[in-house]
DNA sequence: ACTGGTTATAGTAGCAACTACTAAAAACTA
DNA sequence: TAGTTTTTAGTAGTTGCTACTATAACCAGT
């Protein structure tokens, strides 16, 4: 017989396994680990890992799911109240995709995406775009924080309009910019 | 008998059917539509439509490869050339999502994106923010442009970097950005 | 050395969601 | 009315399982 190794230990490389590939059927794990299949089947149950199509199906799902948020970036943030060519509000919650791993601190462009998408939606024009920004990080913004924009159109002159928009934590102000969009259309 | 629809019609509701829901069974679907499953299978196959496990197995690997390419955004754009302190290049290929779909113009935060990654790459501190961006759209960007930044460290002033970055596509200049980065560091 | 508990393997029945194939009924069409 | 297309019925076989029963191997303590 070969030397068989631990159960524990054995469940444990079974783990990093599926990991790695989820796309293996009990069949080839079993040889994988040099076991049957029986005694993979029951690893497999006591670690609560489903079986091979319902493991995809689920990848299938959240994956769609994830693609899809990602997607609805259009605006970045949630729009919570519009005056058109007035004021807006919008919201984006700071998860851990957009900090730096090391200090936990949102990447600057996050924040500005916010404010620059805001800023581009109080404008009733279909066809507008950001011609100068200047902003200003007041604060290092971290994981978890709601971070509140309000937009507010300053001047409008010709095809251009002068926005601000302050960002706010629940604390205090962490971001300002100064936007001049410009209307393209004829 | 109901009545029945034409083959030809059927089919592109099927298509419709199966775009909308994926995971649905070709039992599930031939009682949607009204007909047998034979005439349902026959029609998947006239179709080339795989079998839901196969249309779940390909949306999971699909959807997984494109979260893991929108994770490697750590930099946006990729970093060509750097001298630590002094220079960096990076290059950004405008894609279809990062256009507004009536336009086809980029969006302006990715542009800010490549720009701000890139002065925060050049810079050689381990926990350095953004503090002030002055930024300038100079041309609208096109989808399937290839934008060159490129980022100058000014001045170092303290805990503070100035860094200029100026973006162009193939023919000329179509942004340009001023940073001031700071330093966290004690 | 024997007993008991854990661990591993073998094997059967059954399921969902199919493919692949044959055959016949129904509907439409010239 | 004959011929063709479309639809339905039904059978056999496949994959990748679950759920269950039964037996074998191993390991440890007394």
């Amino acid at each position: 017989m070969m030397a068989r190794i631990h159960k524990k230990l054995r469940q444990e490389i079974l783990k990093e396994k599926i990991d790695s590939n989820p796309f293996l059927t009990d069949g080839e794990l079993a040889v994988l680990l040099n076991v049957s299949i029986q005694t993979l089947r029951l690893d497999r149950l006591e670690l609560g890992i489903p079986e091979l199509r319902e493991r995809t199906k689920q990848m299938a799902e959240r994956a769609q799911d994830k693609l899809k948020a990602i997607a609805s970036n259009e605006i970045v943030g949630d729009l919570i109240d519009l005056e058109l060519d007035k004021q807006g509000i919008s919201i984006l919650h700071i998860t851990p995709e957009m900090v730096f791993e090391k200090t936990q601190i949102a990447r600057g462009h996050y924040v500005f995406s916010q404010a620059n998408s805001l800023a581009l939606a109080v404008i009733d024009a279909p066809t507008a775009l950001t011609g100068v920004a200047n902003v200003k990080y007041k604060m290092p913004i971290h994981v978890g924080e709601k971070l509140i924009a309000k937009a507010e159109v300053i001047r409008k002159r010709g095809n251009k309009s002068f926005i601000w928009v302050k960002t706010r934590n629940e604390k205090q102000e962490v971001f300002r910019a100064k936007f001049i969009m410009v209307s393209l259309e004829p």
